[in-house]
DNA sequence: CTGCGATTTTACAACGTTGAATCGATATCT
DNA sequence: AGATATCGATTCAACGTTGTAAAATCGCAG
C-alpha cells in the first residue's frame, strides 16, 4: 500500500502536519526536524496522493484537450505542440476526440469529467458561430480555430485572411495568373475555408484580376481523399489554371497526387501551395510549398490565456488573439510558369 | 459555485446520503423520493465531484498514455486508437510524450502524476531490454512495442518477425528478386527493427535466396527524412535491386521520393513496400503497400487487459498477447518486374 | 529563574464523496 | 398478536491532504 503523511509521521517521529510543511517548503521548520522527515520519506518512498490535494486545494494540475481526431495530421501536431506547452508549466493533459460531432462537442463542456481538470482548450468543428452562446463549462475555456468567434470566451486564432492572401501572392509573385482553389466549403463564410477564400479573394482583387468561381472546387470535409475528387472535379471541367491553392496540406496533397497521376508537372505546369506545414509537407515529391500557421505560438498562447483565466477567471473580457504565419516556399512553387492544365 | 450532495439534499428535503444513493441506483428508494431528488439534481445542475469520489474510492476512471510523440504519425495513430477504445469504457486518456528520452521515460513511470489515473499504457522507444526490469510503477503497467519483452508487466505487441517475412514473401510473389531494405539498425536484434529484418531473412532463407547486406541500408532513427538518406546511399553504393523493403512507412515514402527524383518508376523499376498501414499511405502517388499491424486491435486489447489487471493486479502471471496482421497491396507493388536500380 | 516575544509544532476542521452500520417503519409469517 | 424479515432512509466514519488557529518550545532580557 501507498505510504500516506500519517506513515511518515510515524516514522519520523513528528505530527503528519510536520510532514505537510516539509513537502510544502513552509518556511518554519527546524532544519534538524526536516531532516528527519525527508529521510522518513525517502525510506518509506512517499508520494503525495495528488488525488487527496486535488480535493482539498480545488485544483487538479492537468487541462483538457478536445480536438477532432488524432489521426488528422493537423490536430496530431497541435496536440504535440500543446502537450509541449502544457509540459512547461508542469501540467498534464487529457485528450477528448470529438469526432467532429455536434453532440460530442456538447457533451465534452457538459460532462463532470471536464472537473478532472482546471480548464478546457476547445477545437471545435462542428460547433459554429451560431452556437456561441453554447460555449461554456464549469472550468474555463479557450477556444481554438474558425469556428466560432467573439464566444464569451478567449480564443486563439490563426491570420486566416491575410495568411491565404499572403500565399495567394506568393502564387502571383511566381507569375501565376488562374489560381484554381481546392477545398471551399459552399456558403460557408467564416470557418476556415470561409476565411482562406476571403484571403485568397482579396490577393486577386488587390491585382485586378477577376475571381472565377469556375475554378474553385468545393468539398464537404478536408479529409485527404477530398483532395484528390476536388482535382479530379477540376480536370473534368477542362477549365485551364497554372496554379492551386489548396486550403490545407492534405487537400494540396490530393491535389498533387491527382495532378501527377494526369501526366502534370508539378511545379512547372501547375504550382501548388497548401496551408499547415505539416511535418510531412517536407517529404512529399515535390515538396509542398504552405503557409505556417504559428503552431507552437498558438499552443503556447492558449495555455497561458487558459492559466490566467484559472487563476482569475472574471478578470479581463475575453480575449482575441491571432498568431503570426509565415509562408514557406518549397518545390511545389519552384521556378517559373510554363503552361497549364 | 458547484452545488454538492448536501446542497442538493438541503433542496429536496433528504439527507445527503439518499442523494448519494440515487445518484448511484441504489436498489432501496422510493420512487417518490427519486423523484424529488432528480428534480433537485436537474434544478440545482449538479454534477458529482469526481475528484471527491476518486478519493473515496480509491481509482479514477483516466488512464495515462505515455508515447515518444504525436507529431510521428504511427503514434498520432496508436494515440487515437487507444483513446477510441478507452472511450467504449468509459475511460479518459492522459497523455505524456517523452520525446524518446531515456530519462523522460523513467520519470513517466516514478512521477506521482501517474496516480491521477488507474494505469499506464507504455511504449517506450529508448528503454530496452535491459532495463526490463525498471518497468514498474504503483499503477498496474501495459507495454506495447518492440523494446521489451518478458517484462513483470502485460505486453501487446505486433507480430513482427511474421508480417516482415510475409511482407517480403509478397515481393517475392511478384517475381523480384533482389530485395533492399531501408531502416535497418546496426546490430539491433530485438526491437521493430531488429525483429523485421529478421522476418526479411527468414522469407529469403525460405525460397534459398542468399542475404546480401550490401543492398541493407541502415539508419538512427525513424524520421521521414532517414528513408530519403538511406535510399541516397542504396544509390550511391551502386548496387542493383529491383524492389525496396521499407522498414516502416514513412521511411518507405522517402525512399519512393528519392528514387522517383532519381528517376525510377514505382513499382514499374523498384517495387516498394511499408509497414504501418498509415492513414497517408493510401494518397501517396503512388499508393503504398504497406502491412496493417492491427492498431485498432493493439489499442483494444491493451485496454482490455490494463482494465483486468487494473481489477486485479496479481491475478495470472504476465502476459504476452500479438495481434493479427495483414499485408495491404496498393500501387507500389501492382504489376510485374521489369528493369532494376 | 521568571516572563515574554518569536519560532516551531501540533490539533482540528474542512474538501465532497461512498461504505458500513444503524434505526424506524411496514409488511410477512406463525 | 408477537416475532421477524424487508425496505427506506439516516448517521457516522473514513479517503489523504492543506489552512487556520492554538499550543508548545525556545532564546533571551530583566
Amino acid at each position: 500500500m501507498a505510504a500516506t503523511l500519517h506513515d511518515v509521521a510515524r516514522v519520523a517521529g513528528v505530527s503528519f502536519k510536520t510532514v505537510s510543511n516539509v513537502i510544502n517548503h513552509h518556511p518554519h521548520v527546524r532544519d534538524t526536524t526536516r531532516a528527519k522527515v525527508e529521510k522518513a520519506i525517502a525510506e518509506l518512498g512517499y508520494r503525495p496522493n495528488l488525488t487527496a490535494r486535488s480535493l482539498r486545494s480545488g485544483h487538479t494540475g492537468a487541462i483538457t484537450l478536445a480536438l477532432p481526431q488524432l489521426r488528422l495530421p493537423y490536430f496530431a501536431e497541435l496536440a504535440d505542440a500543446v502537450i509541449e506547452a502544457a509540459a512547461k508549466r508542469g501540467l498534464v493533459v487529457l485528450i477528448e476526440q470529438t469526432g467532429a460531432d455536434r453532440k460530442r462537442e456538447l457533451e465534452v463542456m457538459a460532462s463532470p469529467r471536464l472537473k478532472m481538470s482546471d480548464g478546457l482548450i476547445f477545437s471545435p468543428l462542428a460547433l459554429g458561430q451560431e452556437d456561441a452562446d453554447l460555449i461554456k463549462a464549469d472550468v474555463p475555456i479557450v477556444l481554438l480555430g474558425e469556428r466560432i468567434f467573439d464566444s464569451s470566451s478567449d480564443h486563439v486564432t490563426m491570420q486566416n485572411v491575410p495568411a491565404a492572401r499572403a500565399a495567394t501572392e506568393h502564387l502571383l509573385d511566381l507569375g501565376r495568373k488562374r489560381i484554381a482553389v481546392v477545398g471551399a466549403h459552399e456558403g460557408e463564410v467564416i470557418g476556415s475555408a470561409g476565411l482562406r477564400l476571403r484571403g485568397y479573394r482579396e490577393a486577386l482583387e488587390a491585382r485586378g484580376i477577376p475571381y472565377d468561381d469556375g475554378i474553385v472546387a468545393y468539398v464537404v470535409d478536408w479529409h485527404r481523399s477530398n483532395g484528390a475528387a476536388a482535382m479530379h472535379d477540376l480536370l473534368d471541367r477542362g477549365v485551364s489554371f497554372d496554379a492551386v491553392f489548396g486550403l490545407n496540406d492534405t487537400l494540396a496533397q490530393g491535389a498533387v497526387r491527382v495532378l501527377q497521376e494526369a501526366g502534370y508537372r508539378v511545379p512547372d505546369d501547375v504550382a501548388v501551395i497548401g496551408f499547415d506545414d505539416l511535418d510531412e509537407t517536407r517529404y512529399t515529391l515535390p515538396t509542398l510549398s504552405t503557409v505556417d500557421p504559428g503552431r507552437t505560438e498558438i499552443a503556447e498562447t492558449a495555455i497561458r490565456m487558459l492559466l490566467e483565466r484559472i487563476k482569475d477567471p472574471a478578470g479581463t473580457p475575453p480575449r482575441e488573439v491571432e498568431t503570426a504565419f509565415r509562408v514557406v516556399a518549397r518545390e511545389s512553387t519552384m521556378g517559373s510558369a510554363a503552361g497549364a492544365a
